[in-house]
RNA sequence: GGGCCGGUAGCUCAGCCUGGAAGAGCGCUCGGUUGGCAUCCGAGAGGUCCCGGGUUCAAAUCCCGGCCGGUCCA
């Protein structure tokens, strides 16, 4: 296929024999090709809705009808069937949720690293896109959170055509003229570009009465520093919306009606909100279609329309509609939630759980809104669970922990909700206009308390406050865009990655042969420290396995193995000393440390085992979110709502116990990535998604399998025994677990039984027999002590009297020497005394053999006289030393001994300035 | 992964901006008052001011690093 131009792709073979023309639209002024002369492009905004009107052949379709027909229709014309892949995007590194059905095929499809399952294909894949979040409800149906994309995708490879334009569009054509029945004269299709996920293309929208059904891509191109640069692979893309196609046939006034059924009413009776009469909706619904979501006035220009044309008061459509909107997002928040709960997102802080998260509160708001019951949540999602089993069977396997999560979640939100006063409440003290638009913000992204719940709290707190206007405008000029995820410095220098890249792949002994020691094999290359065999049993750092250490013996020289990593299928051993006088060719025998080895091999295989366990006690939301298998531990990383309970860690120990002693084989091998999918499901890919045609499995019989890199026992039994050693909670939404096998738990024991040693040596006993004995004996000491400091202290306080000098009637001044160098005693007698007397002035001076320190302290009538910062400046021009405090309580302190210090002549200072101030009246 | 907010008595928090004596309310203990109570009165105990470092004569307070929690976003 040569290179097509951007106007000439649009001219396919269909639209000459069958007469369609192109033409301009009077509104949009773009492009499109119709049978008919129309005088707008058929899709809205440019038009109202109209497909109700249009006679459709086809009987009503269910949402699951419309999906049938529409993989029937291309199964039957050669596309294999795929099954959905999970709205959860594990395996993409840019994007959290699959947000369309070519997701699925990108980047490793796309990039041409993996053949397609399938050439053509079909999938009916459930999309998950959160933009619009804000404002589903209002268009009536035409945004949706969650949705079946319905794709037909040919891959055209340079030396493998399938079909490009001409044929899409005569599918197209055939099957919504065909199938579903539409008069062939109503179909519109617009012209127009698609880009997105660093790819684009031009495209086809297809429109019937303002309804865009499909959307039609020709990806060619790659978006490469703004450039467009043609693609070696040209792929048929295409989206229909199978929610849309079923709107379609229902003509219900909206596409919640023809989605969701009967459950419509279900949550209009959960939520006690009552149902607008089927006018009230057609009437809106007409008009729907051209509805801007950035404008929220237009929203009430509508119900002042649909008001005049019903002749009904604008309040009571106001408040039909409004109840409508929120049963409406309700509907789509909740299906969404369970969606990506029951495909094991956990919902957290950060990442795709914040997602979860975020859906979950928009649900609970609305909610608690209309003063409905945690209970008619858990209704609300039951009555969905009921409803979408049959298509997405895992929502049917994941019941006990969707009610889990909501109900743990809805608690959370409103433990939320009852910080608000207290928060609030701090941020009005703090000025006394009311609240400003900072203010606002930081409520919102600080505390997570929206302007609107703000605006409620605070005039219940008799503080009427109002939203600013600009709140929303100034939230999204905030927001800004950074990558999801960085990419990982690689573990070898660049030059070396480099080089070994053109390396022919190295022989993998360590998967061939688990248990190989020792090894020959021939020099390839040498590249700075590092080493490069035909054939290795050395381990590559990979899948959280330390590498192997171990050494190469090359004629009568040993090298030391420090480091092993893989470069693509290219192992590179870094060698100490240096490999000078290694070159290619060389024969080399190797031998890995196996105590080292065996030790991961334990450890890495128990983690497959408990990650199995887990996954059986908690169920399939359980995913490894990292994992290090190191020679003194294994370390494994699951998401999971909350911490275990000391039972439910004595069971998984168990669980995982029993598995060992029950001597179940481990095997590996080789599987195609389909096939592998297919058997084992997605779950398969619990540490990442491997982008290659053939995927490693690793199966520990009846308990887990995983694509997997590591080295592995061959039987469970040789893990030898297992201890959960630590567990915790490192962020929401995550647990890790620490655990010793085989010889390690012996290890662990041992250092656990020398740690009691030395505790019993220090404590001289039995702990349990001596702790208790010396926690009493420290309490009593403490007492003791405390009594001490008593009568040091009175002891101060008579020093104090028997130096007092009566000076006036508002002051008195006494300079006291105290042996004590405890700071914070003296200081606290000083301020209780002087408390109780405002005449006094009290001058302390205490210290050590290293420093001493002169502290002051005044009542408050005196203070009122002699500045107490002023006295500490005389004495400190007068012995030296640094100081200040304020006006009653000051403090300098010299470096002196206290020993040298004349306390004579700070005596002879202080009375002398207080004398001086307090004498005269 | 990033931004923001927070971490002070058992609990809820004030104090931090502007460095200078560790605070309030509730709860707890004891005593008194009361027929009864979320009564009232009085006394008392209770602190690693998250951790580490720096600046300073002096740090809960300022600066740097870390940990923990919350929250918003990607």
């Amino acid at each position: 296929m040569g290179v097509v131009s951007r106007e000439d792709i649009f001219r396919v073979r269909m639209f000459r024999e069958r007469g369609y023309t192109r033409q301009v639209c009077g509104s949009c002024r773009a492009y499109y090709w119709s049978r008919v002369e129309r005088p707008n492009c058929g899709d809205t905004p440019c038009t109202d809705y109209y497909f109700d009107e249009i006679p459709v052949k086809s009987p009503p379709l269910s949402l699951y009808d419309a999906r049938e027909k529409f993989l029937r229709f291309f199964q039957e014309r050669g596309h294999e069937v795929i099954d959905p892949y999970p709205v959860v995007a594990r395996w993409r590194e840019d994007i959290y949720l699959t947000i369309a059905s070519i997701a699925v095929f990108q980047p490793h499809v796309t990039k041409m690293v993996v053949p397609p399952p399938a050439n053509p294909l079909v999938i009916a894949q459930p999309c998950i896109r959160l933009e619009d979040l804000g404002s589903v409800g209002y268009t009536l149906g035409r945004h949706l959170t969650n949705f079946i994309m319905g794709g037909h995708h040919a891959f055209n490879y340079p030396h493998k055509y399938v079909y490009f334009t001409d044929e899409t569009v005569e599918f197209a054509v055939e099957f919504f003229t065909k199938y579903i029945g539409v008069p062939e004269e109503e179909l519109s299709l617009k012209e127009s570009w698609w880009e997105g996920g660093g790819n684009a293309g031009p495209c086809f929208e297809v429109s019937i009465g303002g309804l865009e059904v499909a959307t039609l891509v020709f990806m060619m191109y790659e978006v490469a520093d703004g450039r467009y640069v043609e693609m070696p692979l040209k792929i048929v893309d295409t989206g229909y919306g199978i929610e849309r196609i079923a709107w379609l046939t229902q003509k219900t006034p909206t596409a919640f009606h023809a989605v969701y059924g009967d459950a419509v009413g279900e949550y209009h009776r959960i939520l006690g909100v009552e149902e607008p009469p089927e006018p009230v909706l057609r009437a809106a619904f007409k008009r729907s279609g051209r509805l801007d979501l950035r404008d929220p006035k237009q929203f009430e220009t509508l119900k002042k329309t649909v008001s005049l044309e019903l002749g009904m008061p604008e309040e009571e459509v106001s408040s039909y509609l409004d109840g409508a909107v929120l049963v409406y997002n309700a509907l789509d928040h909740v299906k969404t939630a369970l969606l990506m709960l029951s495909d094991g997102v956990v919902p957290s802080n950060s990442g795709e759980g914040y997602l979860a998260r975020l859906v979950l509160r928009r649900v609970f708001r609305i909610f608690s809104k209309l003063g409905a019951s945690v209970d008619a949540v858990l209704e609300a999602f039951e009555t969905q669970a009921r409803l979408w089993r049959s298509i997405y069977p895992r929502i049917g396997a994941s019941g006990d922990y969707v009610r889990d999560v909501v109900e743990l979640e809805y608690r959370r939100f409103q433990e939320l909700v009852e910080r608000a006063p207290s928060v609030v409440r701090k941020y009005l003290s703090r000025g006394s206009l009311g609240l400003s638009l900072d203010e606002y913000l930081e409520l919102y992204e600080s505390h997570g308390l929206p302007p609107e719940l703000v605006a409620e709290v605070s005039s219940r707190l008799g503080h009427p406050v109002s939203v600013p206007r600009e709140f929303y405008a100034a939230l999204a000029s905030r927001r800004v865009r950074a990558p999801i995820k960085k990419a990982e410095a690689p573990a070898v220098p660049v030059e070396v990655y480099e080089k070994a890249r053109g390396l022919p792949a190295t022989e993998k002994l360590f998967h061939k042969e688990p248990y190989t020691r020792r090894f020959s094999a021939r020099v390839v290359g040498v590249l700075g420290d590092y080493v490069v065999l035909d054939r290795t049993a050395f381990y590559p750092e990979g899948g959280g396995q330390k590498p192997d250490r171990g050494r190469l013996v090359v004629g009568d020289r040993v090298y030391e193995v420090v480091d092993v990593q893989k470069v693509g299928d290219v192992v590179v051993h870094r060698v100490r000393p240096p490999p000078r006088d290694i070159s290619a060719g060389l024969e080399v025998f190797g031998e890995i440390d196996w105590d080292l080895r065996y030790s991961h091999m334990r450890h890495h295989t128990a983690t497959h085992v408990l990650l199995g366990v887990l996954r059986r006690v908690y169920g399939d939301h359980i995913w490894q979110a990292g994992a290090e298998k190191e020679r003194t531990k294994g370390r494994l990383d699951v998401t999971h709502i909350r911490l275990p309970t000391p039972e439910e860690l004595k069971l998984i120990e168990g669980e995982v116990n029993k598995i060992i002693n029950d001597a179940r084989p481990v095997v590996s091998k080789e599987v195609p990535k389909y096939d592998a999918e297919r058997v084992y499901g997605f779950k398969l890919y619990q540490g990442g998604v491997p982008l290659e045609p053939v995927v490693r499995v690793v199966e520990v019989e009846g308990v887990d399998a995983e694509a997997c890199y590591g080295t592995h026992l061959r039987s469970t039994a040789e893990v030898g025994g297992f201890k959960l050693v630590n567990v915790e909670k490192i962020q929401d939404g995550v647990i890790r677990f620490e655990y010793v096998a085989g010889p390690q738990l012996v290890e662990y024991a041992s250092r656990l039984e020398d740690e009691i040693r030395s505790a019993e040596e220090l404590v001289g006993g039995k702990l349990l027999e001596r702790l208790p004995k010396l926690l009493r004996e420290a309490e009593e000491l403490r007492k003791s002590l405390s009594r001490y400091k008593e009568f040091y202290r009175s002891a101060l306080v008579s020093s104090i009297e028997e130096n007092r000098v009566a000076v006036s009637e508002s002051c008195s001044v006494s300079v006291v020497l105290s042996e004590l160098s405890d700071e914070e005693l003296v200081t606290k007698t000083l301020r209780d005394y002087t408390r109780e007397r405002p005449e006094a002035i009290v001058v302390v001076v205490s210290g050590d053999e290293r420093r001493s320190r002169v502290e002051v302290s005044e009542g408050a009538a005196a203070s009122a006289r002699v500045d107490a910062v002023d006295v500490v400046g005389r004495i400190s021009r007068a012995i030296g030393g640094k100081g200040g405090g304020k006006r009653d309580h000051a403090v300098l302190v010299s470096e002196k001994a206290l020993r040298d210090l004349d306390v004579g002549e700070v005596r002879r200072i202080v009375v002398d300035r207080v004398r001086e101030l307090c004498s005269q009246s």
